[in-house]
DNA sequence: TAAATTTGCGTAATCAGTTACGTAATTAAT
DNA sequence: ATTAATTACGTAACTGATTACGCAAATTTA
């Protein structure tokens, strides 16, 4: 087992397995110790009938945690050894209802011996070891049950990613990408417009020179995210926010949000204390976004873009 | 889970079926996340060899303690996919020669990011826990190595049953089993001799009245062992230690032991101080347990009887 | 009251492992 | 130099679970 300790946590799941197989394995020894002719992955089944009720193959699959068919095949195992018997329920004729049978009940009383051998030699172990793994388990299951694994995993790539994620001020470097970003999403969703491409074949006359901002996100030095902070002219608002873009392959990485703050907070460096933005409800994610960082729908301002049907602002404080 | 805690620790196997199902069912899903095109059960022999040595199959096998025939199947899927190449050994044209392929070394750099979210999940699980499983584990692998679940559960077995024998002086309902049981075992392996006949059919007589004495182990109130001292007409021997028989079907549960210490002890009461006997090699277990018993072997005295090949005697302190 | 949906359960296919077995190559023993 | 034993490994069959699917009965809906 020493492979384990060199790959660690990636391999838990195989170890579990092991350990189980192993387990299992000297099951049926034990059970044939007892001369009980019993095989152990019955015994979830037994254990529910040995209280005498009659029950559905649903409900003790419900109750054991199995699938449906797999009880309906140890049912009929155990019923070909006379353990059960199974008859059809009379005022529901799809219901199979299954008792255990005079052997069955018998077979009750010889495992009793059993089940306090076990528990001793379970104990005895239990006894050995400074960590208790009935209880481990039990933590384990609860915990899962909260929240999987696979979701947990996909945070800690969030996280780790967008550690990685640096935002910069915009630079000459970065014109193609500011400019592919925009037009893919752009594009995809709606058509190009005529403000589009001015502001896009030319961040610096018509952004950076007339007292607006662009910010960059780089993910391992690559450009994955823009976002524009334009400056109006009007008495309500400072800066638009717009042209934010993010690259489909950088999902997940908490871009949008990083650089929404980072904007945000360049905004109010600059004095800011309005910004205002136009967006579409198609665009969900981004209207989500938007809400997060603390924008709030208004209406009646004229825009040039068609396919403009919302407008936000965010108060600075 | 509710079922579980009350069957207690007879489904520790299922359980742990349960959880290692739940845990692996999500691997799946995080390779995917990671864009690794690898299945969770290639894991173990993908890294293996993600050092970049050349290894057989068996030599996997045995180094992550699976089945050859299962990594003989792994490796056959992952040379499909182009993870490893295959060859022959030259010196040696039974080995299959297996390394990573330059797609395989590739994805041993896509996956550290993996590595790193999956160990950080876990640590935040752990973290979460009381009982640390991934040490229960290793406990349990430790401690099932010394002695497998099967070997405990059978000590407690005897342990429980012979908790269960009593001892009892002997009285005429028990003479048929005097017989019955020493008559089984003396004609399974030797011939029923003149001394025998009177012995068992008049115990009283020719033992007791003599100042001899008889003790029977009860097991759930049945006679399954016998055992009598029979005062000898000796100047070295106080008495002879005969007629012991312990049932084949109660075996296992220590009587001999029990029966032997009991009889050892009534003869100190009777003011012993050197007890003999006669057997034959042939019972090896009897032989080992009059040794176990303190009984030496020792030489010369003549016998009656024709199955003797091993005299004994044991000085009572 | 007819149609649609839900429920119960059996069968079939699949999955990730195993053991059993056969074959070929190598090594050891006579 | 044979013969026997061991080793490497692939194929086949089995195991204990699963999901997928289909049928029939019961229940709900229109």
């Amino acid at each position: 087992m020493d492979f384990f300790n060199h790959i660690g946590k990636m391999a838990l799941g195989s170890r579990l397995r092991m350990l189980t197989e192993k387990i299992t394995e000297d099951a049926a020894q034990i059970y044939k110790l007892y001369d009980i002719d019993m095989q152990p992955k019955w015994f979830p089944v037994f254990y529910v009938l040995s209280k005498g009720e009659e029950k559905t193959i649903t409900a003790i699959a419900r109750e054991i945690g199995h699938s449906h068919p797999s009880v309906s095949k140890i049912i009929s195992e155990m019923s070909k050894k006379g353990f059960v018997t199974e008859k059809k329920d009379e005022t529901d004729g799809r219901r199979n209802v299954v008792c255990l049978s005079e052997i069955g009940m018998q077979v009750t009383h010889q495992i009793e011996d059993q089940y306090v051998d076990v528990a001793s030699a379970i104990d005895e172990i239990a006894a050995q070891t400074r960590n208790d793994l009935w209880k481990a388990i039990e933590e384990w299951e609860f915990v899962l049950e909260q929240k999987t694994l696979l979701r947990r995993v996909q945070e800690q790539k969030k996280l780790r990613e967008s550690s990685q994620v640096r935002i910069v001020d915009y630079r000459r470097e970065y014109q193609l990408a500011f400019r592919n970003l925009n037009q893919e999403w752009i594009s995809a969703y709606f058509k190009m417009e005529e403000s589009d491409f001015k502001a896009l074949d030319d961040p610096e006359g018509y952004i950076l020179n007339k007292g607006g901002k662009i910010l960059v996100a780089l993910y391992k030095e690559e450009p994955l995210g823009v976002c524009a902070l334009i400056k109006m002219d009007d008495p309500d608002y400072d800066f638009e926010l717009a042209k934010m873009a993010v690259s489909p392959k950088a999902q997940g990485k908490s871009i949008g949000w990083l650089l929404g703050q980072a904007i945000i907070s360049k905004a109010k460096e600059l004095g800011a204390s309005k910004i205002y933005l136009e967006s579409n409800t198609i665009l969900k994610p981004a209207i989500n976004l938007y809400h997060k960082l603390g924008f709030q729908k208004v209406a009646g301002r004229i825009t040039p873009y068609e396919r403009c049907n919302i407008q936000m602002e965010l108060i600075i404080k």
